[in-house]
DNA sequence: AAAACTGTACCGGCTGGACGGTATAGTTCC
DNA sequence: GGAACTATACCGTCCAGCCGGTACAGTTTT
């Protein structure tokens, strides 16, 4: 009974990360930290080792969500897309293909969770921020920008309550999302002068 | 003690809701029944005799935001727009003014948190399914609706966690939406069939 | 018409259990 | 030897739900 054969501090960090989500997503954040230990395979005491508070380990949770989902739009990126919208592009290939492995839906569900507590919705909100600064500067006109972002965050909330809430499979949807990232003629089209 | 002076059994069951929605918004649905109660003028007694259990409470909030948005949504149907996606449009008019008005935005706060309990999950689950049997009866074309519906639901979770996540005024972003049910040219560009 | 009764709508104190956190003693790996 | 745990016991707090009452509005009885 000690150190759980051959893991090191920093992947029992990373399996109690984990299991706080799943155990937070089935169950809420009202969860109990024991059953968030017992998911991990991790005594209690094991646990607050590593977080020495409950509102610790949310906040880690949050954070980390954040991060590898920025990670993943990052290397999404295509290498050979120079145009306009690029990151845009890889932010609408995520979510949506998130979408479907049930991976953003978590850390929505998550984070729409522990919106309520004011630390927590202050780190989304400062990331939201974050985004919103990264992505003005990915070339498209702001119309577009605003509603290509817009569904690619709607459509992963839809996960949250719908599961399948429109009927058009997500592909379809990131198509469109794709194209309007890239057609020109649609941006004229919604362009605000335009009647 | 009694009957509070002159107020129905209705007006209070009201008043409670009301009560609940604004207190579990700000604090989280971890916030105390006595808390609600209090919210509402009325003992943590009195609002167990209407609801008897916190759970029941919490549903039929739910319902009940579930409830007025619909009806929003029908009450915001233009009489004089007789063409394909009056309903759709009627659907992103409200959830973009809510957004403004922070309406649609508690529901959201709310049903998002609450998403982690299985019935109320359920509920919305199937009041998702409901909207897209309608919404697909109202003349877009899938893709369209799709992409309009994904965006007007992203619009006003957005305001869950960022704010002004994207620097546009939501007011243009709603006449993007609309304009993206009007426009046949647009609805051209985005088929399936086009490059 | 007044007394007796009944049901509804509430009040507010209480409690039992759950949960976060602490403490401590022991164990195993580096 | 100290970091990284396990296991167990315990404490204090908090809160949902229960319960015994109370006040009033009707309804029925006399």
């Amino acid at each position: 009974m000690a150190r759980t054969a051959g893991r090191s501090p920093e992947e029992t960090r990373r399996v109690l990360l984990g299991a706080a989500a799943e155990v937070f997503r089935d169950r809420g954040v009202s969860a109990t930290l024991a059953d968030v230990a017992r998911g991990a395979g991790v005594s209690k005491g094991g646990l607050l080792y590593h977080f020495a508070t409950k509102d610790d380990l949310v906040r880690a949770l949050v954070q980390d969500m954040l991060d590898t989902f920025r990670a993943d739009v990052t290397a999404a990126v295509d290498p050979d897309d120079t145009g306009p919208g690029r990151l845009t592009r890889a932010y609408v290939r995520v979510s949506l293909r998130a979408h479907d492995a049930d991976e953003v839906r978590e850390t929505a569900a998550l984070i729409a969770q522990l919106a309520a507590i004011p630390e927590v919705a202050a780190l989304a909100k400062s990331d939201a921020r974050h985004w919103a600064a990264t992505l003005a500067a990915d070339g498209l006109p702001p119309t577009v920008l605003a509603l290509v972002v817009s569904a690619a965050d709607g459509a992963s909330f839809a996960a949250l309550w719908g599961g399948a809430s429109h009927t058009l499979p997500a592909h379809d949807l990131e198509r469109g999302l794709l194209r309007l990232t890239r057609d020109r003629d649609l941006w004229a089209l919604l362009a605000p002068s335009q009647g």
